[in-house]
RNA sequence: GCCGCGUUCGUCUAGUGGCCUAGGACGCUGGGCUUUCAUCCCGGAAAUCACGGGUUCGACUCCCGUACGCGGUACCA
């Protein structure tokens, strides 16, 4: 059996990797590993209008905080390299060239107005909007035009009346009239390959066995096709995984949800829980498991068993997800999560890597935070006190009460302190806990008061006390 | 418009002809534990399996049609 190779062929258009295509990236790659292959990442920046700078170096990183590396790549190189479109351009020309001579495409001149034009009567009269072959029948001389500096562009020569079909691993037989297939532009222009020709090329050159990508391709693989069959290449395995989707059930985008992966990781998603939870989307364990390792995602993944419907993405079952993996976490490891999640965090940072403490509020927090974010909103007040502000008349009144109280604990345990709020609290009707809550806190609830007090100290316990006498 | 893909609780899903008066998970909700909030444990509501026809002794499961949703329809990917 051949060696099964993968690929995600991201483009260099965005802030970051798209979280869908983290998701096929996940799929691809555990594929392979699956099948002891090998999973390459190839950059398609054919697109120079769209093309955004250290884009593809924030892909590549992305991929590498969410652990999925790379076999092949244009960060690692590889036997097939170059790795970047860009970098490839002679290869598709002389493709596009080798398909010229065969007769299955041929160069067009058109100009973009001619092209609008006929687009717009082609709609008006309720045509399929298509090129119309002008260049193919008309155009004697293009060799002659285009060593005169003439610009043209090299289109794929579709034979009409034809059926063009392809299996796909989660779908089945999908089937296509070729009248419905654009004499689609393979070269562009500016020299640059479009999509189409590319991906062709370049999987068949790369030696991909599996081009598993989403659902949004069905419709280009007849052209795609049609390239591998001018060309005399064995067709690839053809998987076309369900495409994310907003709640609205529109295609997962940016103006309707965050879609960079690296937002997610900004809020304090364990990449681990990102993964095992995408792992879920249009794909169940055996078992009927919730959470599993990458490993064992790896063990169990098979294309077929893909679900073909476009999940929607629910943000909801991602977090309840994160807070699975964080509380199973043990302290060292939270606190290094931490550690590294509070670089710029001076007062957080500190506190971690110094305090003896710490140890304590890690294990309280644990079963806490939807986030790493929310470490902070649940310690912040253990730097800075809340003011006299924050305090109603009955918050004012108890200060007295619980400061004599507090006063007489021997021993600073939290044990000890909560013997002594919890009498304060029988003796006196006022006094009620979530009132203590606040006076510490500015907040109704948090995590465990006595605990907390203990982790202040007393002398600061008194203190904050005091200071909201003044 | 045309072409293609899809359709099981609000959401992610199990289910490949009888085990389904449809199972699990998230969310929601009631309760227990408890110093608050969480965690954890126990319970509940929630899907006439999009609809209509077939096929079959029997259909969520197979076939056809319809509806709806989504995707594509670029010298973007």
């Amino acid at each position: 059996m051949s060696s099964v190779r993968t690929r995600i062929a991201p483009s260099p258009t965005g802030e970051d990797i798209h979280i869908g295509n983290l998701y096929t990236a996940l799929i691809n790659w555990a594929y392979a590993k699956k099948n002891n292959g090998q999973f390459i990442v190839r950059i398609e920046d054919t697109d120079r209008e769209r093309y955004v700078k250290g884009a593809e170096e924030k892909i590549l990183a992305s991929l590498h905080a969410f652990s999925i590396t790379n076999d092949e790549g244009p960060d690692v190189g590889g036997p097939y390299a170059p790795y970047r479109q860009s970098e490839r351009l002679p290869i598709y020309k002389q493709h596009a060239e080798e398909l010229i001579a065969k007769g299955k495409a041929y160069y067009c001149f058109c100009s973009k107005e001619r092209l609008e034009e006929l687009r717009s009567t082609q709609q008006k009269n309720k045509q399929i909007p298509r090129y119309d072959k002008y260049c193919l029948l008309n155009v004697k001389n293009a060799k002659e035009r285009i060593a005169g500096g003439e610009k043209y562009v090299v289109r794929l020569n579709v034979t009409p009346d034809k059926k063009v079909w392809f299996d796909d691993v989660i779908r089945g037989k999908i089937e296509f009239d070729s009248n419905q297939i654009d004499d689609q532009v393979l070269l562009k222009s500016d020299g640059y390959p479009t999509y189409h020709l590319g991906v062709v090329v370049d999987d068949h050159l790369m030696k991909i066995s599996h081009v598993v990508r989403a659902e949004e391709w069905i419709s280009s693989t007849p052209k795609h096709v049609i390239l591998y069959e001018s060309f005399g290449w064995p067709l690839p395995v053809f998987a076309h995984m369900p495409i994310l989707r907003n709640p609205d059930k529109s295609k997962l985008s940016k103006r309707k949800n965050p879609v960079w992966a690296s937002w997610y990781l900004g809020e304090g998603y364990l990449p681990e829980a990102i993964l095992n939870f995408l792992a879920l989307q249009g794909w169940s364990h055996p078992d009927g498991k919730e959470l599993f390792s990458v490993a064992e995602f790896i063990e169990k993944i098979d294309l077929k068993d893909i679900h073909p419907a476009g999940p929607i993405f629910d943000i909801n079952k991602l977090q309840w997800m994160n807070q699975q993996y964080i509380q199973t976490l043990d302290n060292s490891s939270l606190k290094n999560k931490l550690l590294n999640f509070y670089e710029e965090n001076q007062t957080i940072h500190g506190f971690l890597s110094n305090n003896k403490a710490s140890e304590t509020v890690l294990e309280l927090a644990k079963t806490r935070m939807k986030a790493l974010k929310d470490f902070s909103s649940l310690v912040h007040y253990l730097f800075e006190s809340p003011g006299k502000d924050m305090m109603s008349e009955e918050h004012m009144q108890i200060i007295p009460l619980i400061k004599t109280a507090l006063e007489q604990v021997a021993s600073w345990k939290s044990s000890e302190i909560l013997a002594v709020l919890k009498e304060l609290m029988s003796k006196q009707s006022s006094a009620k806990m979530s009132l203590f809550y606040v006076l510490f806190t500015g907040s109704k609830q948090g995590l465990p008061l006595p605990e907390m007090l203990e982790v202040l100290g007393k002398d600061e316990v008194l203190k904050r006390l005091e200071n909201l006498q003044k």
